[in-house]
DNA sequence: GATGAATGAGGTTTCATTCAT
DNA sequence: TATGAATGAAACCTCATTCAT
């Protein structure tokens, strides 16, 4: 993009510093100072290459969520089958206790922000609207296998399945404890598969 | 409780004020300002009856989540078949667009909160735990009906429970739209009997 | 005085709460609610008593110096030889290390106010020239006695004496140590006889 | 020192003003705004280089006492003989009216505090130690040249010079009059003579 | 480009004072 | 008389933002 002459890997590495901070600090408590801090350079950077805190907020949330969104569909695209697309798009949704929490923490913040600020509900939105496509990839291929119940209409299952994933990975965030991990990916799966099966 | 000599009643204004305004404004813009306008009180009073802003927070919380279990719970007591108490879970779950709304734009606040911090973590805890009796309960009730799975244990069902309700409405939340609140609920009851039948 | 017709009792009981709560906190830790707790009774009785905060202290330094005044008068009073008023007159001003601790922590917290605050300065002046009274009386005597020096004015003179009492008394509460106390009394005694001795 | 990247001279200039702030207008008066004000700086800066107002006053003491000690220790050292020591130190000590009313209000200020709060004690500790040092050296001098009693015991009559010194300051700071600050320098001078003279 | 000193708006909190009961 | 709920001014402090260097 010509939208940036100011280079562009220092703006990366600004806003994994802002994804560091807030996912350890919360929202309240990240300033500009934390950000930078984390970022090893000092205040007046973060300024320079962002107009302001809020720009540094709204473009993390759509940086994060462009790079799980892709994450997730390259995984699922290796796959061939129905059933390995699913196992592949959770695997990438759990990839682990210390990965999971750094993000769900930052997500959270962003989701309640998005429930009252348009520009968030539209950076999420684009981010369902990706875990749409992947759901309905997998439930299609499904159903052409078999596998999958053909009554199910993409439009209404697929929020449901990321509404499990999320739910999922909320209720183990609260739990604390790394070791239930395994336990609610593998409950998360069973979830979807039945949700979908015939 | 002889805990409290102040007026208990005035106590539950200001916590309803704090609701609304936490809700209307989210969490990093709520002010005691705000919270007092709400309450139609002056700043002083808040402090007055509440040691600080988190106090009154914290207190929120626990009310919140207590009345919720209160209101969940006694719905399900009333029905008689798993079918039925599952329905009236529901239900109380989903009251409407509006009321979803304001509670889950500021659970969502507190959830990014809970994340990070103990004392919300644990009110939250006491929440999930409610919760978890009533799944219990009707999960079963409906395997001696014979309508649900025999295999499924309370301990990892009760929380995909849960999961598929918060995970429904915040991705019903998420979409801004009062007319989709129904097909959410249909989706989120399909898919609990769907994780639960035989 | 008629000027009071509310229960001077209850005047006395809320001046010496405010005394002991000064002490303890200090001037600007000190509150009307800390000095209605010191006194047992309701925050608003302190300002039934006492116009404001200001002048619960005004009436407290009144109080306390025109005490101690009237304390160390009586002590000199009933000795009869120059030796035995100057002892008398030490030993009413260092009471013990608890008295003294208590009341000059007040004490400072008045001087550094009467440095700049005319009431506090004008109540401080009648103190001193309570004490030059007593002074004078010792030195007097002692001049007729002949054990003091003839030249020594008491305009002068008197003024030291209290130097050397307030700034041994000074000297020891900075050491916090209560065994010193005996041994600044001693000190200021025999300093106290030098200057005057012939 | 490595410990202040800041601007040493701009701290300096903030620990001015709030001498001067806090002479002027005494403890519970002074806030960070009148600092700013009398340092022609914005509020804002305080904080920046101080971490808190408590933190400026603590290190004002800390500049304050540094500065007098090193100033009568200069002025003693540059005489030769005991007589000559102790009146430069009396000099030191009584520069005039606006400087010892100045300094002296601030002084009791900080004594009532040291005599509740410890970092406050210890400052003024090293101070009282900087000043027995001066004392000591007149003091075994004066007894060398034969003009001071022999009996006398630096750790006894140390302490008492200094309580001479400021008790004269507090008696002539409560009169509240520049022609007589002549009068108290003499007594003071006359009176240490007393003390230690053979 | 990069820094960090400086600003000042706005937040939480404290507390003297008022006043209805 | 006595209480303590209520008020609101003013304190300390934080921090996004600006800007001279």
């Amino acid at each position: 993009m010509v939208r940036y002459k100011k280079s562009e890997e220092k703006r990366k590495q600004i806003l994994f510093a802002a994804f560091q901070a807030l996912s350890e600090l919360g929202y309240d408590s990240v300033t500009l100072q934390t950000i930078a801090d984390h970022a090893g350079v000092s205040k007046g950077v973060v300024h320079y290459y962002f107009d302001s805190k809020e720009a540094v907020l709204v473009e993390l949330l759509e940086w994060l969520t462009g790079k799980i969104s892709a994450k997730e569909q390259a995984a699922v695209r290796e796959q061939q089958t129905a059933a390995g697309k699913l196992a592949a798009y959770i695997d990438s949704a759990f990839p682990g206790p210390a990965k999971n929490r750094t993000f769900y923490r930052v997500y959270l913040d962003f989701l309640s922000r998005a429930s009252r600020i348009p520009v968030y509900r539209e950076i999420n939105q684009r981010f369902y609207d990706n875990c749409a496509r992947i759901s309905t990839e997998v439930l299609t291929l499904g159903q052409q296998e078999g596998i999958f119940a053909e009554e199910l209409s993409p439009d209404t299952t697929a929020p449901v399945i990321r509404a499990i994933i999320d739910g999922c990975l909320i209720q183990w965030l609260m739990t604390d404890n790394d070791k239930l991990h395994a336990v609610f990916k593998e409950s998360c799966y069973t979830a979807i598969m039945k949700v979908l099966s015939v």
